[in-house]
DNA sequence: TCGTCACTTTACCAATTGGTAAAAAAGCAA
DNA sequence: TTGCTTTTTTACCAATTGGTAAAGTGACGA
């Protein structure tokens, strides 16, 4: 029972960012591992999926020794998802509303589309954990996302009034903004039946800025 | 070499209709509760988070009984999938060479936005397969989707050429297509988060009309 | 050199889960 | 009803899996 105050401790921080961190070279260290390979296996196979042995080899290390930097699977996962949601939000809140509208939107669609290209196991455990309901998310996307949706809905609806950009719905703007750049990491499967000549991505962000120049200047 | 498929194992037959049915009343009925109850639960956990204890439950079943209908977890899953992938492609197939290129467009998206609100666990159920990599349905993807995805890629890319709706990438307009419809099912959980307020299909139909039509008449 | 604390391994376990054997029950044709 | 087939239940099981206890290893300061 020496870990009562502990896991206490790490149960109330859940939505909090940690308290006092103070890790040690090795923590650090091992605790990167063990986040890199659980994003490897939760994305590739969902939380269920993924056992704590994929993880643990995946790491290099044994179950246990996992087991002694996290409070277990579900631990593991929801540190993933927390760290992984300042990430997502980013490009968002670089949305900037002192530039030119129709340039910071389409910025942000490019913005999207790189991160779907570079972090594509991100994008499907976010993916993932959406597709069964958020179990693990809902408090944080009513806490993270949804305040900062609203304010950059503001800031389109203000744009589409202005006469900025065209009238459009910002939330379903939004919407189809991250489906359509989401859609090239969530479904690479897919996309890659469909589409077997290499690179894929070069033709999405034309076909992109297109679509959604056409959209905002009509 | 189809014909020699055909001949050899029952697992190249996967991918073909069934030889002969031939069901009697009791299994015709007890295989449909099984198939609905599994796609509530598949689409809702994902393919290793269910249980065929929570299938048997949610049929009114007991598991053995389950067994006696199916030849395994697995089996179950193949065939939901399997019998899902004619409806999936059905809006598409109805998409007529002879009608009116925007209006067909726009029809198909209609169509695809309906079934992702009057079947959203059907949508689930396939988003769940791909993000995993299609482990299951990678053969299927090949022998039904590419064909007629390149057919009607060649289709829209005509009516493009013959300046009859504006030029666009056919196959990254389909996916974005897929994308934006299948969003509202896939990721409900997120959507009702950050739009609150009841009926988010309204709205969707009409910003999809909207961008689809721009990006086809610029 | 010793003691202490951080880290790691070994050896387990209890619960879950996909699946099976075989008996019992229910249909059903004659 | 009889006799056969189809369907369902009961009682299991072996493998997997998340997790734990406790002994062992190693680094480092006094």
């Amino acid at each position: 029972m020496k870990d009562a105050a502990r896991t206490a401790t790490a149960r109330a921080a859940k939505v909090r960012a940690e308290p006092a961190p103070k890790r040690s070279r090795i923590q650090t260290r091992n605790r990167k591992r063990i986040l890199e390979a659980a994003l490897e296996v939760f994305s590739a196979h969902g939380f269920r999926g993924a056992t704590l042995d994929q993880i643990a080899a995946e790491a290099g290390l044994s179950k246990p020794n996992i087991l002694y930097y996290f409070d277990g699977k579900e631990a593991i996962h929801v540190t993933l998802l927390n760290q992984l949601m300042e990430t997502w939000l980013d490009p968002l809140e670089q949305m900037n509303p002192e530039g030119e509208p129709l340039e910071e939107i389409l910025a942000y669609i490019r913005r999207k589309l790189d991160m779907a290209q570079a972090y594509p196991r991100e994008s499907r455990l976010f993916a993932n954990e959406i597709l069964q309901g958020a179990p693990r998310m809902g408090p944080h996307l009513e806490a993270r996302l949804k305040p900062l949706v609203d304010q950059k809905a503001a800031l389109i609806a203000g744009w589409a009034e202005a006469g900025r950009i065209a009238a459009v719905d910002p939330r379903h703007l939004i919407f189809s903004i991250w489906a359509t750049t989401q859609h090239y990491a969530d479904f690479e499967a897919q996309v890659n039946v469909l589409m077997p000549e290499g690179g894929v991505f070069p033709g999405a962000a034309s076909h992109l800025e297109t679509m959604y120049r056409r959209l905002l200047t009509a």
